[in-house]
RNA sequence: GUGGGUAUAGCUCAGUUGGUUAGAGCGCCUGGUUGUGGUCCAGGAGGUCGCGGGUUCGAAUCCCGUUACUCACCCCA
């Protein structure tokens, strides 16, 4: 079991990680609130590749946001096509749907690695993974209420409070155009005041400048003409009803007009949810309608809205407030055989097969080494085999958890036994 | 991409103004007689002190470089 610890010793990529069996029960189990939830919505898994096209990303996402610019893994396959690992989850989804043309609407979840090329910090990876949803072929805004919903009804299944949804609307290509010319001509005009990194952005990305948390920035925003004044009829019909329907089912939500969100394909609905981790806000889940995406990607006309979370920041988040713990899988029992293992092999075996959780010591160590590996496996009973049993024909069951109690019983009826074992302490309480 | 901090045993960390065979706790292994864990006791395994170079009689300790980790900025899940 000797380790290198020479610089050459291989281990996980910068800004990767290692889900190891202990902390991965709860993996599961996130996944499992999260898919039963969803399920129960009408959302079917869907499973699209990890890498695509890269152009998809660049039509999809924009070739303006870091997110594509700056941060895709991108590489070429041996046939000289270029690719890129996906760095978010929507853009697969869209092209899935142009490619297939399902009836609508179309209701999918996903769960799946994404990967991002940056600096990691806390909470921050090259690789981490989204749960998600997306709906195609639905403008209704009540639609927009059920996303909202099932985001924050996911958040509360986990046991998650305290968190923040911020809600906006980025307007539609009926409204966002001259709304961006008329922010563009502001910040040109207030060019001096900005700060060094926002000064040069005014043509790329206008919004991005009004969630500057900097000072200077920050006085030019305050004062810069509003979105949510520039809407046009129809989009501030959408929003009013949407934020009618988390009124009326008391989703508690925090408009904020400054809310921008880093793809290019967001319409009307965006929103996010922030939750303090280790004194700062973290963003751990975030999405939005992108009801012109589908076109922009080649397919007919077709609205659409989803949103992404990430897990590593959920499950931060959970450690934060002590929720959603999950204890590690068990066997039920542990066979100890000092004999050949004969008896170890087929009882274990055969446990398994009548549906319970079973494990066993190998090697033929001693009594002692075994029962140290029972009671570290966390079994609630030690099955021993020592040579008097196996010359029996008998199994020793040996209570664990409890007193320490043990009873021989004839190997033939071992799974009753076990049966009878964890069912009698039920039966006397009720 | 920019800036700060850290790097010693599987894990969490000590290691004094540079000084001889590098330590602790936890974990792991083996024992404490005849077949029994969780407590206790004893013993044991395990470290080119991240890597490379320099200063020095002598470097885990000082200097430079490098890599990794980490925190923050940017951005985001």
């Amino acid at each position: 079991m000797t380790t290198s610890t020479h610089a050459e010793a291989l281990r996980a990529p910068t800004g990767t990680h290692d889900v190891m069996p202990g902390e991965s029960e709860r993996w599961i189990a996130l996944l499992g609130v999260f898919a039963s939830l969803v399920e129960k919505a009408g959302f079917g898994l869907i499973h699209t590749p990890l890498f695509e096209d890269v152009r998809l990303f660049r039509r999809g996402v924009g070739t303006e946001t870091e997110v594509v610019g700056k941060e895709m893994y991108e590489f070429e396959d041996k046939g000289g096509r270029a690719m890129a690992l996906r760095p978010e989850g929507t853009a697969s989804v869209v092209r899935a749907v142009i490619q297939h043309h399902p009836t609508m609407p179309f209701k999918a979840w996903y769960a799946t690695p994404t990967f991002r090329y940056e600096r990691p910090q806390a909470g921050r990876y090259r690789q981490h993974h989204q749960v998600g949803v997306e709906v195609l072929g639905i403008s209704d805004p009540d639609l927009d209420v059920e996303v909202l919903e099932l985001a924050v009804d996911y958040l509360h299944a986990l046991g998650l409070s305290g968190f923040t949804l911020r809600l906006n609307s980025l307007g539609d290509p009926a409204c966002r155009p001259a709304y961006l010319d008329e922010l563009q001509c502001y910040l040109t005009a207030h060019v001096g005041e900005l700060c060094d990194e926002h000064a040069g952005k005014i043509d790329a990305n206008p919004l991005r400048i009004l969630d500057c948390k900097r000072e200077t920035c920050r006085s030019v925003s305050a004062a810069a003409p509003s979105m949510a004044d520039a809407l046009c009829a129809e989009c501030a019909t959408h929003h009013d009803r949407v934020r009618a329907g988390l009124d009326a089912h008391g989703v508690a939500y925090l408009n904020d007009a400054a809310l921008v969100r880093g793809l290019d394909y967001y319409t009307r609905t965006t929103f996010e949810i922030t939750i303090p981790i280790e004194g700062s806000e973290l963003t751990i889940l975030g999405g939005g309608r992108y009801d012109g995406l589908v076109a922009a990607l080649g397919g007919e006309d077709t609205p659409g809205i989803g949103f992404g979370s990430g897990i590593e920041r959920v499950l931060l988040a959970c450690d934060g407030q002590g929720a959603f713990a999950v204890a590690p899988s068990v066997p039920e029992v542990f066979i100890i055989d000092t004999t050949d293992g004969t008896i170890a092999r087929d009882v274990v075996a055969k446990l398994r097969r009548a549906g319970i959780a079973a494990d066993r010591g190998y090697g033929g160590r001693s009594m002692k080494s075994q029962m140290k590996s029972a009671d570290r496996s966390g079994a609630k009973f030690a099955l021993i085999v020592g040579s008097k049993e196996a010359a029996a024909g008998t199994i020793t069951i040996r209570d664990l958890r409890g007193d320490g109690t043990q009873h021989e019983v004839d190997a033939s009826t071992l799974v009753a036994s076990l049966a009878a074992l964890t069912t009698t302490p039920k039966d006397l309480h009720s």
